[in-house]
DNA sequence: GTGGCGTGAGAAAATGTTTTCTCATATTGA
DNA sequence: TCAATATGAGAAAACATTTTCTCACGCCAC
């Protein structure tokens, strides 16, 4: 029995008789046979590799985006390398070098802000590059949240449980989701808005809160927060207050960070943004332009979703 | 001039004149050689690749861990797989399968618990494995966290403050780490030992203070907590009944988690266990083995260090 | 002057696959 | 029955390197 033989016989390639084929893939399975990646990638042009670069070191955001992009590609043999740089252009470029040596089939890029570019620029390389929640070129094949549909979510579920005056407390005002997010609540609010822009902190949610209720006038009943550290900001600072969460004032939140929305006290009704999907959907294309298929470049807005705690109930669902 | 010669100039191997070689090195650099990878693997058996594997999606361990492998690594031209695996043994399965296939030179294996094993066994393999902050088997090689002497450091820490009566509140008894700290609070404290254990939630710090407050006999003067989660939760019940913290009552957290000792009120103070630091000695490891080089198996541990905020001062440092 | 040796450089083998080419045999049609 | 065609299997080339061998040349000593 050949080589060519069998390796035909089990990439199915080439002409055999189906019983030539059988007898060598039985026996390669008895045997144990692995092929070696590294010698088929040589002749192949393909090293079932992808390189996920990433500037967003707490992982908030790329975690997930990493486990869906794994997710979607482990089934078709293809492993990730996770390159974590910190805004720092010439380790990323480093790093980048590293992966286009080992002849990656692709390169994913992530990031933390939608409106920021990685400190390294992908365009011009000899592999494709997806862009997946960080700003890429005009021409690059980019995936991100529908922030102002998960804005309008949020601003439904809070109109939807009653309340009539809905304050914006946000993040600063030079990030483009904050903008986003501000102008679908604008959008969406029956009364005039109200848009309060600071720090993604705790702390700032806290101070907003000081703003709102020390100052004379009606007081708002709902509240939507630009991430979920500032409605828990917000949240305690109510408690604080005597306010009841949802009854008095409900909250809305942004991110779904487990860690935080499900320790405040009440847990944060919140908008995810559905960043492991994301990262399947980064993957699926990826492996798509390393085959060759043709990819529509363009920005591609993926839904976000609405996930009910308790700091806003909405309208109960029908049983 | 030969390719065999370009290769041996390249790599400083072989007999050739000073000169040839500065030549050929010079071209390289001008002409932009980059030599493949995967055509180098092949012959020298070495793919300047790892895997690491993880069971923590949450990544509140891991991420440190990979960012100091891969600081490690990436001067060797050295690349990182990151796998995660979540408790799903077949899983495992394949991205181990598939890291072999790409004949990677090592394997970290991490994890969120000191004393559970990842759902897959890697003794016996072509390639060798260190493993950090997860259990690894008797004759494996071991990186940990020195927990006994970062409850040390946390206990005399709020000694130093003057504490006379400290508790700790902890996670559950089932974690060796909690029953490791609270050996070490228990041998450190002066007076008699109080620990309690629960969940490792917020929820169970808020509890813990309850517990205490509300039975009769001598309130604590000092808390120490089994991790950051539980240390909010104590922080903030604390403050909600009126505790000052540190003056009345000075707390100290466990694992440094930013994003919850940050943002505490007051700040936390509490113990890093220095999983960068960690992550750097397994690549270091790993590399070394890899390199056929003698690695003593066994457990190592490295030290923890404690990082002063506001909810113990401590001992305040000579000026 | 010639044998031995050190030196530099190229030739060739090897790595583990895939793919193209070639060839022998079996099958079909006239 | 013989040529034409289809079929299955092996040989060989290719991939981009590293490494071991071989060889020519010049130098030195005897």
């Amino acid at each position: 029995m050949s080589i060519s033989t069998a390796s035909k016989a089990l990439n199915d390639s080439g002409r055999m008789s189906a019983e030539t084929r059988e007898r060598v893939k039985k026996v390669a399975l008895e045997v144990g046979f692995r092929p070696n990646a590294l010698a088929r990638g040589l002749i192949t042009k393909r090293s079932f590799t992808i390189g996920l670069l990433t500037n967003d070191t707490y992982g908030r955001f790329t975690l997930p985006v990493m486990a869906g992009v794994s997710e979607e590609l482990v089934g078709h043999g293809v492993s990730v390398f996770l390159c974590a740089i910190e805004d720092d252009s010439e380790r990323a470029r480093v790093h980048v070098d590293a992966m286009l040596d080992k002849s990656v089939d692709g390169i994913i890029a992530s990031g933390k802000r939608l409106d920021r570019q990685l400190p390294v620029d992908l365009t011009g390389l000899a592999v494709p590059v997806v862009y997946a929640f960080t700003k890429g070129p005009v021409d690059g094949v980019t995936l991100r949240s529908d922030d102002e549909q998960g804005a309008r979510l949020a601003v439904r579920c809070l109109m939807d449980a009653g309340c009539r005056r809905i304050v914006n407390v946000t993040g600063p005002k030079t990030f483009q989701s904050v903008r986003e997010r501000a102008d679908a609540y604008r959008a969406t609010i029956d009364g005039p808005p109200e848009v309060l822009h600071g720090i993604w902190s705790e702390a700032w949610g806290h101070e907003a809160v000081a703003q709102l209720w020390d100052r004379g006038g009606e007081k708002p009943d709902g509240i939507f927060c630009g991430n979920d550290q500032i409605a828990r900001g917000v949240v305690d600072a109510l408690r604080e207050r005597g306010v009841r969460v949802p009854e008095d004032v409900a909250v809305v939140g942004f991110d779904n960070w487990d860690i935080v929305a499900a320790q405040t006290r009440p847990p944060l009704t919140t908008v995810d943004m559905n960043l492991r999907t994301l990262g399947r959907e980064a993957g699926r294309l990826v492996l798509a332009m390393s085959e060759g298929r043709e990819v529509q470049p363009g920005i591609r807005k993926l839904p976000c979703s609405l996930v009910v705690r308790q700091s806003c109930r909405g309208l109960e669902a029908p049983a």
